[in-house]
DNA sequence: AATTCAATGTTGCGCACGCAACATTATAAA
DNA sequence: TTTATAATGTTGCGTGCGCAACATTGAATT
């Protein structure tokens, strides 16, 4: 296993690869190997461990009670999943983690660092205030989606989001990170009633668009 | 301070009276009174302080783009505040924090507490799982949000909402914990609409509502 | 430059839902 | 029981937006 590089993650940040080869034992770490599309954990599971991506990437995905299927998030290469169950045990999945591609995913057990007395190894507390770290970071992101979605127009969502991106990059120009479609999907609205509304907001001055880059003229009230 | 009580909240579970008070220096405790309609934190502050609320409740509000004020949460005898802010440090409020009555304040300085090496006092490792415990719940708690107003229909994020409610309780009959305005708040639509939608589903015989108390006949899709 | 395919923009239809206004039913107080 | 107030239900109007179908633009490949 690559110490060298998991030290280097959110989960082992300020850990050293030496210790971080020490706790991989207590942590109980076993690497997986999947094919694209191989449900790694899946909705209704519960869920003792955490993953972490060593290669490939996995997809958070939703089948609503229809059937439809939504992609909620794309972990990438030392980012992790499944943090929030393995910090709420006894917790179903409300979603699925399927390989997006050929992936590795390492397993660790934090479930027994949580518990009372088991501060043996002593980098254990370090991991558990990046733990909360990305707790509370994740946190932040799931808020501001809720706010960002809370107006009933498409324009009150958009002028919401992006006057927060304005202000986060504490400039009127800005690239987002998303394309149109993915953009749709996050503030839960269709996609080419978005396209129109952007339309109608350009040429009522408000901004300029031209695909991911935005630029907003008036102060948006 | 009350240390008996501090020992019997979700912050100080599993920690004893005594060693709550030895805490409360490491913490720089400081207590705080506000009287009724008094902001606590204002949205766009950046704070290091955790609150708990010992004496009355404090409302989390949103004022939109448009002014509209809206009550997200209420902070009850207990309960904690802002602490995914104190554990993201220098982000900002989106949120306003204010006195629902005549309330009393316990500020702690948790961000002290996060820093690699203060593990002087043993019990810090504790409180530092109470509040990865605390933020894991909260992430479910947005996370569903999210699941049950990502449906486009008022009838789709019903359905998502009641599901879920059943399948916590474990049977087909069973109360919720809002009434109606507050149900459509929820799941951001409008009251009336939901009320009809709710009569909607009655007549075709999907479900039996009585004010805030469910049942649900069919299998629901 | 020509071709292909994905991303984005545009248009029109139909309806679900926001909204306001009112009716009805609960809950509590007098 | 009557009265008052809040909570919930009902109705109708107007429209914002989901949806489908098509047009246009952009990016990548040959």
């Amino acid at each position: 296993m690559d110490a060298l590089f998991l030290s280097n993650t959110s989960l082992f940040r300020g850990i050293t690869p030496e210790e971080v080869t020490s706790m991989l034992g207590c942590l109980l770490a076993e690497e997986k190997c999947y094919q694209k599309d191989e449900v790694i954990y899946r909705a209704g599971d519960t869920v003792p461990k955490i993953g972490i991506v060593i290669t490939g990437s996995v997809s958070i995905e939703h089948d609503d009670l229809w059937g439809n299927k939504s992609v909620l998030d794309k972990i990438g290469h030392g980012q992790v999943f499944a943090e929030t169950y393995a910090c709420a045990p006894g917790e179903p999945l409300m979603v699925s983690a399927v390989a997006a591609e050929s992936t590795v995913v390492l397993f660790l057990n934090v479930a027994k660092t949580l518990q009372p007395c088991s501060s043996a190894c002593g980098h254990h507390g370090k991991l558990i205030r990046n733990l909360l770290t990305i707790s509370a970071q994740k946190n932040l992101t799931l808020s501001r989606r809720i706010f960002h979605t809370s107006a009933k127009s498409i324009r009150g969502r958009l002028l919401s989001y992006l006057s927060f991106q304005a202000t986060r990059e504490g400039r009127r120009e800005f690239d987002i990170p998303f394309n149109r479609q993915q953009l749709a999907d996050y503030l839960s609205v269709d996609r080419s009633a978005l396209s129109n509304e952007l339309g109608k907001m350009q040429r009522e001055g408000l901004i300029t668009v031209h695909r991911n880059h935005f630029c907003i003229k008036s102060d948006l009230e």
